[in-house]
DNA sequence: CGCCCCGTTGACTCTCGTCAACAGACGTGG
DNA sequence: CCACGTCTGTTGACGAGAGTCAACGGGGCG
């Protein structure tokens, strides 16, 4: 062995076993909480996922690529973005637990998608999901209403960008962050100042500045950069609306 | 009479009669080379729309209110926004002719639209669209495409607010516009300067300045403000990726 | 132990927003 | 027919918010 696997390999590896195992060992079957076991969808068992993994800052798919497959995330965290030819880069959407991404309009990936940390995924082949979809009205739809989330979502981005301040950017990232780990108020960030600059369309520095000017305010208390406790009720003032 | 007539009021209508005409006697039948006819899609005749006008600047829905119908622009221009308390708005779409709107996720328009300029529209009720999507994959599939590519429109505008410069969203817009008019490269602009400024995340004043230095750069010439040629390829090189 | 990466902070710059004035087009009504 | 007000678009002067460049501390990993 040695070469590194690929998802293609552990498609095939995972056809010629039964019953499925995880190429790493760590099968436990049914994902986080998510209800959805290994099947595409909770109430779809026939399309069957099969796990791999990916290290820490690994790329899953680059923009221009055949999308040959989609993913969803069992565990860790996904980051999709797009990228300009001087650098400049921009996230379009974390990916957390449970989270289905890869979908993309044609035949090619129009973002690049890489692992946050260390993520464990559900693989699906596109095609025979798209041939599902033909057959069943009720996939189909599974399909519409998942693009229509993320449309949405996109939509509230754009908002965000458009017509907001770098304090009132980082404040609605940080609820919404909070809502997607459970609306405890306190928990880690599984990404770095880079990646949430430019999820938010803003530098680094901004970033940093911007914490400790809602930690000044109260709104907020950092424990080591990545830990945070929120004081919600200050930052959902901050985003007001 | 003398009461404003309701897409309600002109489905009823509508109803009552066959074969279908517009309220405003421009029943000339198809619609303008958008190949669809009355049907919701090319190939599915039984979903047939109502002819309907709204005024310039007319609502057509507000954010909020009960997703009843769904639209499909004639002639005319419709843009899709949203608005924070402070009045501050972010334009998320133009829908010219032939461009369907009004699909949202939920029960509720989570957008406003209104009309740019005089437009007719054939509207259609929502819940029988959603019945058909559930009984047959074909009508699903061809929703899903279209939320999709809608989603490929709105991460683009994503990178466009979050990571380019003033002279680079105006130019990347001229382009995509010029596109959609058939790509002469001469045309028209139906929205004002406004709408620009809350479609790109810049205010007025930006847009008009990024106008005329782009026509000092030679990238365009403007004939009374609206009127616009373009000089396609530098204007390319400005958007460069 | 040392290097590198991440995060923070300071000083300065620059793009874009704000406030204001003005010109031209348009519609209305005297 | 012209005076008037309004609306759109342009331009200038100025200011604020975010970007750039740079330095530095701390932690993790080889």
């Amino acid at each position: 062995m040695g070469t590194k696997p690929t998802p293609r390999s552990a498609l095939a590896a995972a056809r010629s076993r039964t019953p499925l195992r995880s190429i790493h060992g760590n099968g436990h079957g049914s994902g986080h909480g998510t209800g959805y076991g290994t099947g595409l969808f909770a109430d779809c068992p026939d399309l069957l996922g099969t796990p791999f993994s990916y290290a820490r800052e690994e790329e899953i798919y680059g923009e221009g690529e055949d999308a040959e497959f989609v993913y969803r995330v069992v565990e860790g965290a996904v980051r999709s973005h797009k990228v300009l030819s001087d650098g400049r880069r921009q996230i379009t959407g974390f990916h957390l637990a449970g989270s289905l991404f890869g979908f993309e309009q044609g035949d090619v990936h129009w973002h690049t998608a890489e692992a946050l940390a260390d993520t464990r995924v559900l693989i699906f082949q596109r095609r025979p999901i798209e041939r599902a979809a033909t057959h069943s009205a009720e996939v189909a739809c599974q399909l519409w209403s998942m693009a229509t989330a993320n449309l949405r979502d996109a939509q509230d981005l754009t908002l965000l960008l458009g017509r907001r301040s770098a304090q009132e950017r980082l404040a609605a990232f940080l609820v919404e962050v909070d809502g997607r780990f459970g609306g405890t108020g306190t928990f880690a960030l599984p990404m770095t100042r880079r990646d949430i600059a430019d999820y938010l369309g803003l530098t680094i520095e901004t970033v940093s500045r911007t914490f400790s000017q809602l930690e000044e305010d109260g709104a907020l208390r950092r424990s080591g950069g990545r830990q945070i406790t929120l004081h919600r009720a200050r930052l959902r003032h901050v985003v007001e609306n």
